[in-house]
DNA sequence: TATTCGTGGTG
DNA sequence: TCACCAAGAAT
């Protein structure tokens, strides 16, 4: 792959995410990180705003209650990311001096960071050479390099030396390729669709030259949701969210016909910590309102 | 390794 | 319309 010509591309036309400002913090990007777990930019980007002017420092996070931080992350979905954020800003605050660790295996020791997360965190806050390989950056090397029609199920070790190769000697030459290979993932050479008369790499991509071949690896697992558990705990915790007082069980009985489903959805929100049973017998969003210790 | 965990935009 | 898709992590 012409990864000088991707460094170039990406100079030119990198999109202007807040994020990507100078000055961010690891801290800021460390939030920006956890958010894009599995959720659109358009989506984070308003909220991270609001949580880096809100929160600037992991202690200033760490200070706020759960329920400050669930109803901070809105409708960002996945809320137990918002649980571990949370606790991880306590981590940093407490055992690191208040400042995000820059070292990976250290990263991957905090809630809510795997090995994305972590090494995203070392290339783009802190300059280090380090593979950093999402559903973007596994696209890209299986069309350019592989030749492939996208890329089959992850493989952390091959996904990890596949990216390592591409990478340039120089440390901040290497963070910026990764940032670049994401974003050609995101813009570019993208699922559906992708726009190969944009794409800088072209000349050498593998999959042009294999005649633009289909995926013909296993078929992906669809992600159903209607009907589903996260649907139903997602009804719940709406309700919990747009509420100062705590809920009646009654209350929350109105969002979901089958009161088997229901009752099981509630009974998991508490086993998570996302909510909390009230001394009256009512529900709300944890460390707001005296709680009863989670039974479980 | 396969599932589970939200939410909303889109081709 | 509706299946697919989106900067994954934990178990």
């Amino acid at each position: 792959m012409d990864v000088p010509a991707l460094l170039d591309w990406f100079d030119e036309t990198a999109r202007d995410l807040p994020w990507r400002a100078a000055g961010t913090t690891g801290w800021g990007v460390l939030v920006s990180e956890v958010m894009l777990q599995q959720t659109p930019v358009a989506r984070v980007a308003p909220i991270w705003q609001e949580w880096m002017a809100r929160w600037p420092k992991p202690s200033d996070l760490a200070a706020a209650t759960q329920g400050e931080v669930l109803r901070a992350w809105g409708k960002l979905g996945y809320p137990r990311r918002a649980l571990r954020l949370h606790a991880a800003a306590s981590a940093i605050a407490d055992d690191h001096g208040d400042v995000v660790p820059a070292d990976v295996d250290t990263l991957l020791g905090l809630p809510g960071v795997g090995a994305y997360t972590a090494r995203a965190v070392a290339a783009f806050a802190y300059g280090q050479r380090c593979p950093v390989v999402d559903t973007n950056v596994r696209r890209v090397v299986a069309r350019a390099v592989h030749g492939a029609g996208d890329a089959g199920p992850p493989s952390t070790t091959k996904d990890m030396a596949d990216v390592a190769a591409l990478l340039p000697e120089d440390a901040a030459a290497a963070a910026k390729a990764s940032a670049a290979l994401m974003e050609l993932g995101a813009v570019v050479c993208v699922a559906r669709g992708p726009r190969c008369a944009d794409c800088p790499v072209f000349d050498g991509c593998a999959w042009q030259r294999n005649g633009r071949p289909a995926y013909a690896g296993p078929a992906k697992a669809v992600q159903k949701f209607a009907g589903t558990d996260r649907q139903v705990r997602g009804l719940l915790l709406d309700v919990l969210r747009d509420t100062d007082e705590p809920a009646t069980k009654a209350r929350l009985d109105r969002v979901w016909s089958d009161a088997g489903q229901r009752d099981r959805c509630l009974d998991s929100l508490l086993v998570d910590g996302l909510v909390e049973q009230t001394p009256d017998g009512r529900f709300a969003l944890p460390g707001e309102h005296g709680a009863v210790s989670p039974r479980g």
